[in-house]
DNA sequence: GGCATTATCTTGACAGTGTCAAGATTTTCG
DNA sequence: CGAAAATCTTGACACTGTCAAGATAATGCC
């Protein structure tokens, strides 16, 4: 039960809230503590009674970015139950789209949350969870013949990382503009996918 | 002619240099302008002679790790002059490689330099001259009959990305140690190499 | 219900940061 | 040689993450 009702009644999400509000409005370079902290309304090192240090808010942050990411991703697919492929093609377009919607969000969770420490156990599992997930929906395939029938991990990996790949150049201005002067980033990474289920 | 004979030498390069190295030896979060000036043996405004502010330098540190991503994945590339297939391969490992041997100068290299300024054109310059190298090779490709013969510049986009994808993943610690545990990541880089090219 | 313990929050401080202004020093060049 | 420009230093400012000490409120035990 992580509500109470104290001083501020539930400074922690509050917290959580107002970075994500920061990241959105100001970017990363614009989320401080000291930020967080007036925005939700209370003194400058109030953050240290519910999180350690600055590093402990940004995971706390990424994984509610995570959670949100992985109910998309499975919503996408959910939504063409018995069509392997669809799903494929609706979930990466999905992730593009949350990466769009939450773009500084997107790159604060994979800036470097899980490097160091194993000190964040809650974002672990939802990063392996949605790892399963793209497992799960690349096993279908095969199955559907969408996809070789090798290691279905090594080809969530692929997958996951083409999708992410493509995403992560657009978010940082990498793709050229010769190409997306023709293409919208959708067009790309459908092409993509496309790319890997017509084997 | 970036080299004259005043106080310092070559104070920019200097900083440039003293910058990479502080980053392989602490990472980004150790990176700050008064450490890289203090390294250099300058004081701790000297830097702005040269930068106009911390950005820049980050975006020449950027622009010299791109430089010698191109020359490598050059090189690589040149290794195989008549075989398009191997170029493909080796350029994707030369890309992984420099990633593990670079890899905070990797991970500042695609941390938002072409975000909102156009103030870097040497950064731009030679983002694109790597992303025509990979055009190149793709087309090269295309023509032996190893990848489909659609655009090559969205096919170029798919290559680079799925390489990217893989390995900032890689570096970011998301690939699950249950894939880890029985692939290397060239593995998995190849794989996915492999998965592109047998059509 | 009262009270000690604990959780939560505030205040104040510290070192480190990016950046700017003013001035000193050196190089360059007419 | 001397003026102008480039380069570097010193000093300052606001802002940051973090910690220590104390205030305040909620909790749980008697």
């Amino acid at each position: 039960m992580p509500s109470k009702k104290y001083h501020h009644g539930d400074l922690k999400n509050a917290l959580i809230k107002a970075g994500v509000e920061i990241l959105s409005k100001e970017g990363i370079d614009g989320l401080s503590l000291r930020k967080v902290a007036q925005r939700a309304g209370v003194s400058h090192s109030a953050p240290y009674s519910h999180f350690p240090d600055k590093q402990s808010l940004i995971a706390a942050i990424s994984t509610e970015g995570f959670n949100q990411l992985y109910a998309e991703l499975d919503a996408a697919v959910l939504a063409y139950p018995k069509n392997p492929k669809k799903q494929l093609q609706q979930g990466a377009l999905a992730y593009l789209q949350f990466a769009l919607n939450n773009i500084d969000t997107f790159k604060i969770m994979f800036s470097g949350v899980l490097e160091k420490e194993k000190e964040y156990p809650a974002f672990v599992e939802i990063s392996h969870k949605t790892f399963r997930r793209v497992v799960d929906v690349v096993k279908a395939c095969q199955d559907a013949g969408f996809l070789r029938s090798t290691s279905s991990e090594m080809m969530a990996v692929a997958v996951w990382g083409q999708v992410h790949g493509i995403v992560s150049l657009a978010l940082e201005g990498q793709i050229s503009h010769s190409v997306l002067d023709h293409h919208a980033i959708q067009d790309l990474v459908s092409f993509a996918v496309e790319q890997m289920i017509s084997s």
